[in-house]
DNA sequence: CTGCCTGCAAACTCTTTGCACGAAT
DNA sequence: ATTCGTGCAAAGAGTTTGCAGGCAG
């Protein structure tokens, strides 16, 4: 681990063990709880400190919804950024979603500015009727 | 303007002539300094209480591009939801293309799930080789 | 040993809100 | 006159950072 002059430390193990444990989107604060319950010397900060390094080493994902707060996703092999996020406006749930023509979809309105495409990402915003019905929100994903 | 209630005062004039004047995308903190060059009594809680007014009404259009402020832009008639925004990572502008197809896509996405789409956003980051190349960004929509 | 890593708390950014005054209807 | 709107300043949420000490290498 020492490749980048990353040092290992009990903190970084810990976090990266919660975080990797996680099924399910989560946030910052959330990591902290997770983090504490393996080592309960870890801070806030170095929670804040290493997730910047962990999503740019493409270990995580991060996902904006526009919430304030961002959540977190431990990055599945064969998971590629052509993926949609669906958040139930009922259940406040995300979802993530292969979405494969979304490359194409960012390229071709990327031409239209000579601009080349790095990332690109569909969020939709959705109601459970459902859940609105019965009460019970039957599909998670 | 009292059908539902709202008062015409003269903050909300200002920050409504400095809005619909601007042709690209403006910050909260932007938009007061805009309205406080026609009225000087317009105070940042004033834009902060009336943007969501403005949006709300469909005056407006809020763009969240994960920067940690937002940002606004005045909605054109015509100018539909099915839009996508491209921020170009050299010049950090936000265009906002025309993205007929991102309805369908909404719903094929959303279908997998059993929900109804209520919106969808559509976001392309991409570089500018021009610029990367010449130092002058040539398309500005 | 050296220098990166840490916890703590303060600082920061953007936005929201309580309060008493002021103005539109 | 009534009620809504306003400015001010403080509070809030989420995140970042300066500092002195600690631990990996």
């Amino acid at each position: 681990m020492t490749q980048k002059g990353l040092r290992v430390t009990n903190q970084r193990l810990a976090i990266f063990d919660a975080a990797f444990a996680q099924r399910e989107h989560f946030t910052a604060e959330q990591l902290l709880d997770y983090a504490r319950a393996i080592d309960d010397s870890v801070s806030r900060a170095t929670v804040y400190r290493t997730l910047p390094i962990m999503t740019e080493s493409n270990l995580l994902r991060e996902v904006d919804i526009g919430t304030g707060e961002k959540f977190y996703l431990p990055n599945q092999e064969g998971s590629s950024n052509q993926v949609a996020q669906v958040i139930c406006l009922d259940c406040d749930k995300i979802f993530e979603i292969s979405a494969p023509f979304m490359g194409w979809y960012g390229n071709s309105v990327s031409q239209k500015l000579n601009l080349t495409p790095v990332t690109q990402r569909l969020q939709v915003s959705a109601r459970c009727d459902q859940w609105r019905q019965t009460g019970t929100c039957p599909r998670r994903s």
